[in-house]
DNA sequence: TACCTCCACGTTTTT
DNA sequence: CGTGGAGGTA
């Protein structure tokens, strides 16, 4: 069995897995088998016999990988996986808080509050301190404690020099207290909970770095600083760390990520060997040259250069359309193409920088009758009346969940009204005590009592019914009593929200309470028996794991999400579109310290999802924000060789005789190892100049040529915004632009590459 | 209490 | 241009 696992390495990745047990940290490029790499180095260890299923722990950044860990783990190994600690931060954090909730000071039955939950408490908790909400946006708040959670600081330690995070300070000490007087956790709780406890706790501690020997770490790239500072806890002095990562790959800056954490790892794990995975099994060579060729454009990298054994492939088509709409119309054509060629749509997939793109895409996509599935919507469990639901199911695993009582105490309603809450809120915070516990002493004051009293009674006759049953039937009961059925059933819209009841309840009936609560041998559990410790598991599963972003998987349909989303996927066609200066790298990023090369690792993670035909394109103008915009392409584009790249383009006499054609026909299909067609700017250079031809190659040329075109103060002509001043004049080549004071049209930046504009 | 209108805002997001 | 939140009115 043991040569069988290790069949079909190659050199790199055999000496990846059997690895000595040392810290080591992987460089495993885009499509390089890292999951294989990680799934049969545990595989390896555990069929040695140098580690047990116990001693193994494994983490990922999504429940997605999680799950495929342990799927590819149990087809290699004859063993029960779902006792492994294989999971997500999250979900190993919220696993060891539940086992010894007493060390970390939590009620047994803590409630995870997600991204909605969390702004709402901050919210009340504003409010509660009188904070203007105009000055202090309430998200902006939120996303700063969570930083400051993630960076391993309390409200105590956070030096704030400035007034905001002097409020930050403030509202996030109330925020703290207020969840442990309810008992929530939100995400970054769980870990920074969790790494208190260890460093708090030296028995714990020091059990849980005897057991685990082995942890492994995928995208670790992707580590914040807290995760890292919990790995190095967990593994003391002589674990070892096995971090896969690749830090061309590193996007989610913006939330924590730190890839910096992968060169401290190196230097403070004292890894001796970085082990390279640059072999590539799913692209061809033109689409793996242009990543390369690209990412060297960046300055921090650990270096690292894709090859693969097949062949070159086809060049990368670029298009370029006049408007998005058109662009649109052209991947939609394309398509439709690839479609006839027999390539499924579910194997092909439309990337774009920000979610807004889609909706020009999904129009045409609608219009010509193509499926498509968009990623990244509203998911299962954050549904309203899923969100009401497990209030309800919440308040009767913890009552004292004053989110999920302010959530469904009048809903539907029962006459409870806001002046009641009100009373209810300032009664709870005068004696210090939960909403529920202020409603169950009778002091809510008045005639609203009577209906909250009712509400009260609701609640606890429930729990009192739902003692000893399945978790199924728990969470159907629940249902039954909360009054949301019939609420839903004279809502109009109400039809999909019953039918999402029904499915919460076949979730919670086919709920794995065995997978989510499996301990193996050596677990130390702090095993005071809970009212209902199948219901606490299957809330924790809603929060840490939202659901699918859409049912109706398997479904042939086209892909469309955003470049983020995308990391981790392949298929046979990759679409990019939008590729402008200002959308792709995003103008936002670009005065932020490394903005510009995330934006391109970004571009590095969409080229290198596309295993045999890739496309890129841009547009000259497009809808944006309500108005349209002049962009110029993206650089990116520059960056990849011209070799590469093949230009789709009709021709300007072809596009305005309104002919279909694409450029040039046929070449490059099948195995063509060569670069097929003269080069994109070559081309364009030989097409008919004629006078206001609109040919934005063409003008790129021209204004590569002669630096400034125009001076501040000449009179000009746009052949639509009439005539006007140049105020400024700056850039140079294909990036030069001037503002322009129309007469008429007021005051307008044009990129000189597209914008028609004529000296008057 | 529910609906409607107006206004502000607009990068990426998992847990 | 579209959406979503907040606030005002019936």
């Amino acid at each position: 069995m043991n040569s069988d696992l290790l069949d079909g390495l190659n050199p790199r990745q055999l000496a990846a897995v059997t690895l000595a047990p040392v810290p080591a940290l992987i460089l495993a490029g885009a499509g390089s088998g890292k999951t294989r790499v990680l799934t049969t180095r545990i595989a390896w260890l555990i069929s040695t016999g140098q580690a047990s299923p116990g001693g193994i722990l494994a983490v990922t950044f999504t429940n997605k990988a999680a799950r495929e860990m342990h799927t590819r783990l149990a087809a290699m190994l004859p063993i029960d996986t779902r006792g492994m600690w294989i999971g997500t931060f999250h979900g190993l954090c919220n696993r060891m808080l539940r086992a010894h909730w007493r060390d970390a000071a939590l009620p047994q039955t803590f409630q995870i509050l997600d991204s909605a939950d969390q702004l709402a408490m901050v919210k009340r908790v504003m409010k509660a301190q009188g904070i203007d909400e105009e000055r202090f946006p309430p998200r902006q708040v939120t996303w700063a404690i969570a930083a400051e959670k993630e960076a391993g600081r309390r409200a105590g330690a956070m030096e704030a020099t400035d007034e905001f995070s002097r409020r930050v300070r403030d509202v996030y000490e109330a925020y703290d207290q207020q969840c442990q007087r309810e008992g929530v956790v939100d995400f970054a709780e769980l870990l920074l909970r969790s790494f208190e406890l260890l460093s708090r706790h030296e028995v714990l501690r020091q059990h849980y770095q005897r057991r685990f020997r082995h942890l492994l770490v995928d995208e670790f790239q992707d580590t914040n600083v807290l995760q890292y500072r919990w790995l190095k806890l967990l593994a003391g002095d002589d674990g070892a760390v096995f971090a896969v990562g690749d830090d061309d790959q590193s996007i989610y800056r913006f939330r924590g990520a730190n890839v910096g954490n992968m060169a401290a790892f190196e230097r403070e794990f004292h890894v001796r060997e970085v082990i390279k995975l640059e072999q590539n099994y799913r692209s061809h060579g033109c689409i793996l040259d242009a990543a390369n060729a690209l990412i060297t454009h960046n300055a921090q990298r650990l270096g690292k250069t894709l090859w693969t054994a097949e062949g070159r492939g086809e060049p990368l088509r670029v298009y370029e359309a006049v408007t998005d709409h058109e662009e649109a119309g052209y991947v939609v054509d394309e398509v439709a193409q690839l479609r006839q060629e027999g390539v499924r749509l579910i194997d092909i997939a439309l990337l774009y920088r920000s979610n807004a793109q889609s909706r020009v895409l999904e129009h045409a996509l609608f219009a010509a009758g193509l499926p498509y599935k968009v990623y990244g919507g509203l998911r299962f469990f954050e549904r309203q009346e899923i969100k009401h639901a497990l209030a309800y199911l919440r308040l009767v695993a913890n009552p004292d969940d004053d989110g999920a009582l302010l959530r469904v105490i009048n809903f539907p309603t029962r006459g409870i009204g806001a002046r009641s809450i009100e009373q209810l809120q300032d009664a709870a915070r005068e004696r210090g005590i939960s909403l529920w516990a202020a409603a169950c002493g009778g002091h809510g004051g008045g005639r609203a009592s009577g209906a909250i009293g009712g509400f009260v009674q609701m609640i606890e006759r429930t729990r009192a019914s739902v003692a000893g049953l399945a978790l199924g039937e728990i969470v159907d009961a629940v249902i039954d009593a909360s009054g949301l059925k019939p609420h839903y059933r004279t809502e109009k819209e109400g039809e999909d929200r019953l039918g999402n009841l029904d499915e919460l309840v076949n979730a919670a009936a086919a709920f794995d309470l065995a997978a989510a609560t499996a301990t193996v041998e050596g677990d130390i559990v702090d095993a005071d028996p809970a009212a209902l410790p199948a219901l606490d598991a299957f809330l924790a599963h809603a929060a840490l794991e939202a659901g699918d972003t859409q049912a109706g998987a398997g479904q042939d349909a086209l892909q469309l999400m955003t470049v983020h989303a995308s990391k981790g996927l392949e298929f046979h066609a990759v679409f990019v579109v939008g590729l402008e200066e200002g959308l792709f790298p995003h103008e936002n990023s670009l005065d932020e310290h490394d903005g510009l090369e995330e934006e391109r690792r970004l571009m590095y993670v969409a080229i290198t999802r596309a295993r045999r035909r890739l496309y890129l394109t841009f547009s000259q103008s497009r809808m944006l924000h309500g108005q349209t915009r002049y962009n110029v392409a993206s650089r990116f584009l520059r960056e990849i060789p011209e070799a590469l790249l093949k230009p789709v383009n009709a021709s300007p006499a072809r596009h305005a005789a309104g002919l279909a054609g694409h450029g040039f026909g046929g070449g490059g299909s099948g195995g063509r190892s060569s670069v097929a067609g003269p080069s994109w700017s070559a081309q364009y250079g030989r097409a008919p100049s004629a006078p206001r031809v609109t040919d934005p190659a063409v003008a790129t040329i021209a204004a590569r040529a002669a630096d400034h075109p125009f001076r501040v103060g000449q009179n000009v002509e746009h052949a639509k915004f009439g005539p006007g001043v140049v105020v400024a004049a700056q850039g140079s080549g294909s990036d030069a632009r001037v503002r322009v004071n129309f007469r008429n049209a007021g005051e307008k930046e044009l990129l000189l590459a597209y914008a028609k504009l004529t000296a008057a």
